[in-house]
DNA sequence: CATGGCGGCCAA
DNA sequence: TTGGCCGC
C-alpha cells in the first residue's frame, strides 16, 4: 500500500508561548513560568507552562494564584491585551516565523495549528537513502531520539542494522525510511533551533495519526520514531481517548457501546461491525486505525481558511444592552480588518464572507450559541466599520429573542449575551488592481496614516506590544517616506543627472544613464511595484514626467494572469504559491530604493529621511560635510535660506515645510494617478472612434508562470480599453452600475477594478486635501459617492495649495 | 461567572 | 448555511 510507505512528522513545540517569552525577555530563562491571560482575576488563567515550572507541581488548568502557591518564584507573563481581549498576535507570528524554517525541507507542511506542523517527508528520505549508506547511521546523527518498543534508539538501530531477523513482523524497508527520516527530523529540528531558538518535539511515523500520537510521548526537546511492528505493542496500553478524534464525545461513547479502554481492544471487532454501530465512514476509519492505518495526507496549507476573533462574557460580565454589544462588535470587527491588512499584504486574498457568531442564555440558564454568515458584495469596502456594523444586523436579524426590547432607546437585550464572535474566510486571490491599491495605501499613507486610522483603540494595553507584526516591512515603516521621495526623485532626475540614488550593482553593470535602463536592469533580478511604474518611463524625460511614468493599470495586470475572481482552490493557502505578494512588492520596492540598508534602518524621522536622501539641506552650510555631490539638487534649494525646517520639492520646486512633506508627496501621487485617468479617458473616447488593435505585450523578462508567458504573447491584452469598446454582439452582457455602460460578461469583473482604480485615486485626492492637515486625515474607507460619468471627479489642483 | 481564544471539519 | 464537535 502506497500510503504506508511515507515518512510522516509532527513537529510540536514545547510550551510554544513560554519559549516566546524567554527569547523576549533572555532573563526567564531557567526561571519557572507560566503565561496567564486576563490576570485580574486569581491572578489570570494560565495557557502555558514551562518544563521548570511544571517539575514544581504547575500545571495548566490553573489560575495564576495557584500557580504562585504550588512555586512562590514562578513568573507569570501576561498575554498582552488589546481592546479589551488577548491579542495572541505575537505567538501567531513566532508560529509563521517556525513554520518558515521547516519550509525549508519539505514542500508538503501542513499546519496543524499556532505550533503544530505535519511534515511528509517521504521524497527527502528516499533522496538521503540514494547516498546514505543505512549501516553507517548510528545514533550520535540523531540525539535525543527515541525508538517506541525499544529502550533506546540503539536497539532500534541495531535491529534495521541486522534486518530485525529476530522479528518475523519487522519491515525493514519501513524502519530504514523511518531511521533516515529521524536522522533528517535531527537536522530539521536542529535547524529550527538554530534560526529561531525555539526547541520542539517530533513524532515519526508513516501516517498523521501514529506521528501525533508518539509525538507527546517524549518531551520537551526529543522526538520518537513508531515502527509499524511496535504498533499493537503501544496500542495493547492505550487508552483509546488518546488518538486524535477520540479525545472526545465521540470516543467516549465508542468506549462505552464497545466495553472497551484501549485502543488495541479496537481490533476485537470487524469492520461490518463498528460500521453497523457507528456509521460506515467512522466504521470504517475505527477499522483502519485500530490497525495504524491512516490514509489522511498531508495537505500542503500554510495560511489558515479562515480569521476570527472572540471573546466571552462570563457571568456577570454577560452583555445587557445594545450598546455595549455595539462597541465589542466594534472593537471584534477592528481587529479582523487589522489582521486582514496584514493578511492581504502577505498572501494576497482576501475572504468572500464573514460570520457572526454569538451565544444568549436562555431562560433556563443553559446557553445557546447560533451563528449568521453574511457574503460579501462588490461594494462592500471592506473594514472595520462594515464588519462590526454587519455583525450587528446579522445579530438583530437573527430569530432568537435577541431583539432589543422596544423603549427606552433599544437599550436592553431580552436575553444576556454570553459570547461575541467575527471570523472571516472563503478567501479569493486579490486581483491586480487591489494588489496596487494596497501596495498605495502602503506607502501613500505616510506617517498620516496611523494618525489617520485610530486602528488600535486600545481599552487596556498591557504591554506596549507592537499592535502589527514585526515582520520586514512593518519594522521600515520610518521607510515608507523614504521611498517616495526616492521614487519622486527617480521621476523627477534630469536625463543627464547622475543615479547616485539608485542600487549599487546598478551602477556596476551599467553605463547607462537613463534612469528607466537602470531600473529595467535590476528587473533582471526582481521586480517592485515601482520598479513597474518606473520602467514603464521608456520615453525620454520629458516636462511632466511623472505623468509619462503613469501608473497604467492595464500595463500591470498583463504581468499577471487575466483573471479577476481566482477561483479558491489552494491557492492561497498552499504551500506552492509561487507569485509575489505584496510584502514581496513592498520589500522590493524598499530595496530598490535603498541606497545601503543600513540608512534605512538608521532613519528615526522625517528630518534624517531627508538628509539621507540629501533632499533637504537646513543648516546647510554645514551640511556639504556628508556629501559633496548635494550638487545634483542644489541648484534650486536656497541656500541660505531658512530657520525653519523645509525641503525644496524635486517636482514642483516649492519649498514645503517639512510638516507637510508627506502630505505633498501624497498630492504629487494623486497628481499622477489623476492623469492617468484622464487618460483612461482620452483613450476611451479615441477607442470608441477607431478599432482597437490588441497592443502587443512588451518583452516580459520574468520567470513567473510559464504558461503566462505564452498567453501573454498571443493577445490576451488585459487593457482596459480593449473591454470599455471591444463588444462581441453576441457575447453576454451585463450592465456597470457604476457607468452604465454594457461590458461583456467576461470582462465584467475586470471592469469593475477600472472603477476601482478611479476610486482610489479620488481618495488620494481627498487625502492630499490640505484642509485636513495633519492627523484628521480619515484613510479611505466609505467611498459610498456614486460615480459621475465622464466627468473628472477631482478638485481643481491649483485647491491644493493654500 | 471561571481556561479562553482560537481554528478545522463535517453532518444535516 | 448552521450547529456541533474536536483539539491546541
Amino acid at each position: 500500500m502506497d500510503q504506508d510507505n511515507r515518512v510522516v512528522v509532527l513537529i510540536d513545540m514545547d510550551c510554544f508561548y513560554c519559549q516566546v517569552e524567554e527569547k523576549m525577555n533572555p532573563e526567564l530563562r531557567g526561571k519557572p513560568i507560566a503565561v496567564v491571560q486576563y490576570n485580574p482575576w486569581k491572578g489570570g488563567g494560565i495557557i502555558a507552562v514551562n518544563y521548570v515550572a511544571r517539575a514544581q507541581g504547575v500545571g495548566r488548568h490553573m489560575r495564576g494564584d495557584e500557580a504562585k502557591e504550588k512555586c512562590p518564584d514562578i513568573v507569570l507573563p501576561s498575554v498582552p491585551c488589546l481592546r479589551g481581549k488577548a491579542d495572541i498576535s505575537k505567538y501567531r507570528e513566532a508560529g509563521k516565523e517556525v513554520a518558515r524554517v521547516l519550509q525549508k525541507f519539505s514542500p508538503l507542511l501542513e499546519r496543524a495549528s499556532i505550533d503544530e506542523a505535519y511534515l511528509d517527508i517521504t521524497a527527502p528520505v528516499q533522496e538521503r537513502l540514494k547516498t546514505l549508506n543505512v549501516n553507517t547511521i548510528h545514533s550520535g546523527m540523531m540525539p535525543n531520539t527515541f525508538a517506541l518498543g525499544y529502550d533506546c534508539v540503539d536497539e532500534f538501530l541495531a535491529d534495521v542494522h541486522t534486518c530485525g531477523i529476530e522479528n518475523m513482523e519487522f519491515d525493514y524497508e519501513h524502519a530504514k525510511r523511518l531511521l533516515v527520516g529521524a536522522v533528517i527530523v535531527s537536522e530539521i529540528r536542529a535547524a529550527v533551533y538554530e534560526e529561531t531558538g525555539y526547541r520542539c518535539s517530533a513524532g515519526i511515523a508513516h501516517n498523521k495519526i501514529l506521528a501525533k500520537l508518539v509525538c507527546g510521548m517524549n518531551k520537551p526537546n526529543k522526538q520518537t520514531v513508531l515502527p509499524k511492528h511496535c504498533i499493537d505493542l503501544l496500542y495493547s496500553t492505550l487508552p483509546l481517548k488518546k488518538v486524535k478524534h477520540l479525545g472526545g464525545k465521540f470516543g467516549f461513547t465508542v468506549c462505552e457501546m464497545l466495553k472497551i479502554q484501549k485502543m488495541g481492544e479496537l481490533q476485537k471487532f470487524s469492520e461490518k461491525d463498528l460500521q453497523a454501530r457507528f456509521d460506515e465512514k467512522n466504521g470504517t476509519w475505527l477499522y483502519n486505525i485500530a490497525r495504524g492505518i491512516d490514509l489522511e495526507p498531508v495537505q500542503a496549507k500554510f495560511n489558515p481558511k479562515s480569521i476570527g476573533c472572540c471573546k466571552n462574557f462570563k457571568g456577570k460580565a454577560a452583555l445587557l444592552d445594545l450598546e455595549s454589544v455595539r462597541r465589542w462588535l466594534k472593537d471584534l470587527g477592528d481587529e479582523i480588518d487589522d489582521r486582514l491588512d496584514q493578511d492581504a499584504l502577505e498572501n494576497n486574498r482576501t475572504p468572500k464572507q464573514m460570520v457572526l457568531s454569538y451565544s444568549i442564555q436562555l431562560p433556563d440558564g443553559r446557553d445557546q450559541s447560533s451563528s449568521r454568515s453574511y457574503n460579501f458584495v462588490a461594494e462592500d469596502e471592506l473594514c472595520g466599520e462594515l464588519f462590526s456594523s454587519k455583525a450587528l444586523e446579522l445579530l438583530l436579524e437573527s430569530s432568537e429573542g435577541v431583539k432589543a426590547i422596544e423603549g427606552e432607546g433599544n437599550r436592553r437585550l431580552k436575553a444576556p449575551i454570553k459570547f461575541l464572535g467575527i471570523s472571516v474566510g472563503k478567501f479569493e486571490d486579490l486581483t491586480e488592481v487591489k494588489k496596487t491599491k494596497k501596495i498605495l495605501d502602503y506607502f501613500c499613507a505616510g506617517s498620516s496614516k496611523d494618525a489617520a486610522k485610530p486602528k488600535q483603540n486600545i481599552k487596556e494595553k498591557a504591554t506596549n506590544e507592537p499592535a502589527v507584526v514585526k515582520n520586514k516591512v512593518t519594522n521600515k515603516n520610518e521607510g515608507k517616506e523614504y521611498v517616495m521621495q526616492k521614487f519622486f526623485q527617480v521621476c523627477e532626475k534630469p536625463q543627464t543627472s547622475k543615479v547616485e540614488s539608485l542600487p549599487k550593482q546598478n551602477l556596476d553593470h551599467s553605463n547607462k544613464t537613463n534612469n528607466a535602463a537602470v531600473i529595467e536592469s535590476s528587473l533582471d533580478k526582481q521586480e517592485s511595484f515601482f520598479a513597474k511604474i518606473l520602467n514603464q518611463n521608456k520615453d525620454p524625460p520629458s516636462v511632466s514626467r511623472i505623468r509619462d511614468s503613469e501608473l497604467d493599470v492595464e500595463k500591470i495586470r498583463t504581468t499577471t494572469p487575466v483573471c479577476d475572481v481566482v477561483t479558491y482552490g489552494e491557492d492561497s493557502n498552499d504551500t506552492y504559491y509561487s507569485g509575489s505578494t505584496i510584502v514581496d512588492e513592498i520589500n522590493t520596492s524598499m530595496a530598490l530604493f535603498e541606497d545601503d540598508p543600513k540608512d534605512v534602518a538608521r532613519v528615526k524621522n522625517i528630518r534624517d529621511l531627508l538628509s539621507s536622501s540629501r533632499i533637504v539641506k537646513e543648516d546647510s552650510d554645514t551640511a556639504s560635510e556628508t556629501e559633496q555631490n548635494t550638487d545634483a539638487v542644489a541648484p534650486d534649494i536656497p541656500q541660505n535660506e531658512p530657520q525653519v525646517d523645509t525641503f525644496n520639492c524635486l517636482e514642483c520646486r516649492k519649498i514645503i515645510p517639512l510638516d507637510a512633506v508627506a502630505e505633498h508627496s501624497d498630492y504629487h501621487l494623486a497628481l499622477k494617478l489623476r492623469e492617468e485617468e484622464r487618460q483612461q479617458v482620452r483613450k476611451e473616447k479615441e477607442e470608441r472612434n477607431s478599432a482597437v488593435k490588441p497592443k502587443q505585450n512588451e518583452e516580459t523578462k520574468k520567470k513567473k508562470q510559464p504558461e503566462e508567458q505564452n498567453s501573454s504573447r498571443n493577445e490576451i491584452t488585459s487593457s482596459i480599453a480593449s473591454f470599455l469598446v471591444k463588444i462581441d454582439e453576441n457575447a453576454p452582457t451585463e450592465t456597470c452600475s457604476e457607468c452604465g455602460k454594457k461590458v461583456p460578461l467576461a470582462r465584467f469583473g475586470e471592469h469593475l477594478d477600472f472603477h476601482e482604480a478611479q476610486k482610489l485615486n479620488r481618495e488620494l485626492n481627498k487625502k492630499t486635501n490640505p484642509s485636513f492637515t495633519g492627523s484628521s486625515v480619515k484613510r479611505k474607507r466609505k467611498s459610498n459617492s456614486p460615480v459621475k460619468k465622464n466627468k473628472m471627479p477631482c478638485r481643481p489642483i491649483d485647491s491644493f495649495f493654500r
